[in-house]
DNA sequence: CACCAAAGTATCTAATTGGGTACTATATAA
DNA sequence: TTATATAGTACCCAATTAGATACTTTGGTG
């Protein structure tokens, strides 16, 4: 059992999932690798999602405290989006799901064609 | 860009999160490990989930091909859950996720901690 | 005959998540 | 004066996900 902002989890692997699950979030994430980004630029490398759930992740991610907001007073506004010490722990994490993603599809793909073949046969 | 089951993602890492995000998945993969579970064992050992949303979520973890289904045709029933092997290779990366949970919970506490004490001075 | 066990289904409802599109604020440039 | 750029908000609606609870099936048992 492990508690994190009023939420408990029975396994502190739900709660990874909780903040980093999501449509948009490890996306977004992954994008940020250790680089910098603006909002605009965000929309530009993730262009489905609408800027209402692009905002909404980001605080969610801000108040995960796995990104930074570095406002610039200045018009028109700027704002700078990186990941924190926190969302640079995840990016061994995300590189690893990324490969598993990758060999998953393969392999099903792989073995939905030998049993294509099997049936030909 | 990747193609699994009719569906395109960005990044393979979403198809990974797509596969075990949600709220049970994760946890019950985890909870099958190496074991063979039956489906009332389940119940127990995740006593949160209700009737329905196991059967669905078991469901999607077998057509993903990452949980195997044996049915006993007996009365009254018995079906056994156990991890395929592609499951099984799911099990380091959630180990991971678990300890970066963990750990990351940990280092949250604590530094809210710190601002806590930083506060009171 | 009535009841039980196990593995679900069925049905309805609630909550969460996601989306579309129009709008805002404001210094600067043309 | 009007337009422009940027980082969002506001509002309303659609879709997905989750939950509660009752019901079903069927051979064996008392």
């Amino acid at each position: 059992m492990i508690k994190f902002k009023n939420n408990e989890y029975q396994c502190s692997m739900e709660l990874t999932i909780a903040l980093i699950g999501g449509k948009w979030k490890a996306l977004i994430l992954w994008h940020l690798g250790d680089k910098t980004l603006r909002y605009s630029e965000m929309r530009k490398v993730i262009p489905n999602v609408t800027p209402k759930m692009l905002t909404q992740q980001l605080r969610e991610l801000e108040d995960s405290g796995l990104v930074k907001r570095l406002i610039y007073t200045q018009i028109p506004p700027k704002v700078e989006y990186s990941l924190t010490k926190a969302g640079q722990s995840l990016l061994p994490i995300l590189d690893t799901m990324c490969k598993w993603g990758q060999n998953y599809a393969n392999e099903y793909e792989h073995n939905m064609q030998e049993l294509k073949l099997a049936k030909e046969e």
